[in-house]
DNA sequence: AAACTTAGCGTAAAAATTACACTTTGAAAA
DNA sequence: TTTTCAAAGTGTAATTTTTACGCTAAGTTT
């Protein structure tokens, strides 16, 4: 079997990164998942989905090399993106599956990687998939319904849920998931959506608007079959001065 | 200059663990760190101090090489040991002083390496520093008075110390620290003084007993010059059970 | 026996959270 | 044009949690 060269960059043989890439529709919670073996022309019996992810290469920063990873992929920069934790197990890449794809792939299949997990939160509206290209391997799926991953990547999505909503709780990340304008509406249902616990929607309300954080907008929604919902900016310079310290967002 | 060979087993020349080790003796938060030029018996001009860590070995998981590192160290198992984060800037190794450690004791002082941080608590009267032996070039320090690390180890010790204030806020952590049996007071200093702000005693106090997760002994403080205090033990389990959900320590 | 020091208990006021009810407004249907 | 519908938006009373203290108790040392 040919060995596909991918990249004349030297890269590091040990080290990866893998992104979860968290998007908001409106009513689902999404992740961005890659096709991995339609994506490299390998017949293999069944498509495995994957967390999008690479080698990192040699004088690249762990963030830098993240970043790049999406931006390849997505086309989108600047998008919010942080560490989640590194995974090293031995045997996260030894599934008889995964192994075979590697062997196709990598320059040294044999070699251990340990890959630092990244999370991402970006407006879902800002990217389209278009249905060819490169583009075609990638899809948004409901997290809800992310079945059995490739190699050890339902881990990192796991840590990746569990890090969204601690963040959501005692952060102002959501807004990362809206566009820039939003109704109190689409933000109550993004935390009802992710976090577990049922919200009230009259409190949740008043807290957004007390944090002060909220800039409120002389636009309206459209093209909905009742009063339309003021539309709020969040203000990051406000949170930054003020309200870093104690601050809970329900 | 002759290449000091130190191990048997096969490690990974691109992956290292480096530990925080925290521990409390009463009234200072104190960092186990390493006199990293003595240890290895270098004439260079300054010691230098850097956090206890090692490269992983080839067949372990990332946790075990953590756990492995403070075992040859200390002598301690199972003691409370979790990931920070992944430190993996590509010039972390590449200060003067540091990259003429790495030659002298590095197979492959030249490559890069990134590095997982963890940190632990232990409880400082479980390990006594002997003054002579391996472990002379260890030492407790005052985390207040820490000073300038070689490598990247002030980064990791800055995440560290964020961390463990994080949890503190957010689970009963701080029994990791502090013997079996402990009074009230032991706690209440822990607390004020790992974290920047003040408590109050008396709300403290109530607060730690209506968890529920504190088991009143029958046993009392000696030796002091005044009323002895009565002793806790941490009720893990009832915190597992119980408590785990909605939970903040003060 | 008095003085000192920390242990330990209690309570009132303030602040935050919760659980609801009701009114308003634009679009669509009648 | 009027009614109906659906979600937007405002308000408030009751409850719970947090805060800020004062005071008593019990050992040791002087």
């Amino acid at each position: 079997m040919t060995k596909l060269k991918r990249t004349n960059f030297k890269v590091n043989p040990n080290v990866s990164v893998d992104c979860v890439v968290f998007g908001f529709d409106g009513s689902e919670l999404k992740v961005l998942l890659v096709q991995r073996d339609i994506r490299d022309n390998l017949d293999l019996t069944q498509d495995t989905l994957v967390l999008p992810g690479d080698l990192i290469r040699d004088h690249e920063k762990l963030d830098e090399s993240a970043a790049r990873v999406l931006k390849d992929l997505t086309g989108m920069r600047n998008v919010f993106l942080e560490q989640i934790a590194a995974f090293g197990d031995p045997d996260r890449l030894s599934k008889e599956k995964d192994r075979r794809w590697l062997e196709a792939i990598r320059q040294n299949p044999e070699a251990r990687v340990i890959t630092i997990g990244y999370f991402s939160l970006v407006n879902i509206k800002n990217y389209k998939i278009k249905p060819s290209g490169f583009a075609k391997h990638l899809m948004w799926a409901d997290y809800k319904d992310v079945d059995e991953l490739g190699f050890d990547h339902n881990d990192i999505l796991n840590a990746a849920i569990q890090k969204l909503r601690n963040k959501l709780y005692l952060e102002p990340v959501g807004f990362e998931l809206l566009p820039e304008e939003f109704s109190l509406h689409q933000l109550y249902t993004l935390y009802n959506e992710i976090m577990d616990e049922e919200i009230d929607r009259r409190n949740f309300r008043r807290r957004m608007l007390n944090t002060g954080f909220l800039l409120e907008t002389e636009n309206f929604q459209s093209g909905v079959p009742h009063k339309p919902a003021r539309l709020y900016r969040f203000v990051k310079e406000e949170y930054e001065n003020t309200g870093k310290g104690n601050f809970k967002f329900f």
